[in-house]
DNA sequence: GCCATTAGTTAGCTCCACTAACTATAAGTA
DNA sequence: TACTTATAGTTAGTGGAGCTAACTAATGGC
């Protein structure tokens, strides 16, 4: 009964171990290509956490670092720095809250909002071009996986709260 | 009708954009949750380069350092010092081939075999753990869609070779 | 008024990744 | 043979991402 036969370690097929390895594989592949195409003149400069940060920031205006940093996964101390570079480079802007004077609010200044919006424009076409090898239908299917993929993401990120 | 409203620029449903754009935003979140579950004790001490980078030579012994750049995608310089990285924790052996003394014949250490083990072992069960909340035929599809997404980069990554 | 909590920042570390410049070996060629 | 070119790695220098720990400053509760 699914037995496996026992070559090497392989995980049965169709499995949540056969799956993870997947995960592990590809993932970090998907990431670095991710960051190559940014680079490459798609990003004009910028990290694709940097990317992700304005396009929080397009979404969420005035919202405050803690926020960024629910929002991008890392510590408080990692987002501060991030929105640091980002205001050096006068991409966002940071004021402190007048009511809740620990507080700041960030926002995308005009440069920035411009920025992301090409920025944003470009590496999803690089990316699109990378998908022309896949037919309709296989599109689709990608589509949900990444879609159950975010479901598994969105459960331990929610698990990570209260362990 | 899952007409949507015109809500800003989405792209239309099920198009490579807006495939592009799950990648986009699903990938990243990924990455994060594999860093962050070798972080915490799965990965030993190991960062998700340096996992693929054991993993590869596991299967691969006696390989050249371009060989190992080639695997990773990155620049020689950066597989150079990630192998140095390995080889001060006595996890990786480098020596120069004997015959093509410009060539570097790198290997695991039993203790860098053993490492891997564990480390592989417990970042997939791990990952596997947050995969429980999928059904079988989820899972199922879930491997298909990171297939084809393996697919796509194979592809990508080719193109980068002749552009 | 004091104390605990909350929001951010700073400092110090490691790793990843890049480019550019360099060394050393090998292979080709005049 | 000597000169040149190509190949394999390393070194140096830069910058971004991520972490923890320790700090400041503001708020709120008691």
């Amino acid at each position: 009964m699914a037995q496996k036969t026992k070559e090497k370690k392989e995980p049965p097929k169709g499995s949540r171990e056969a799956c993870a390895r997947q995960i592990l594989d590809v993932v970090p592949r998907a990431m670095r290509l991710l960051r190559r195409e940014m680079r490459k003149e798609a990003g004009q400069g910028l990290s694709v956490p940097q990317l992700r940060v304005l396009a929080f920031l397009s979404g969420s205006p005035g919202a405050s670092l803690s926020a960024v940093s629910d929002f991008a996964g890392v510590a408080d101390a990692t987002a501060s720095a991030m929105v640091d570079r980002l205001v050096r480079r006068e991409l966002v802007t940071r004021e402190t809250d007048p009511e809740e004077r620990r507080r700041v609010c960030l926002g995308l200044t005009a440069e920035g909002a411009a920025l992301l919006g090409r920025a944003r424009a470009r590496a999803r076409t690089r990316v699109a071009q990378n998908l022309a090898v896949l037919s309709g239908s296989e599109l689709a299917s990608l589509d949900d996986g990444l879609n159950l993929l975010r479901r598994v993401l969105e459960a331990a990120a929610e698990a990570q709260d209260r362990p």
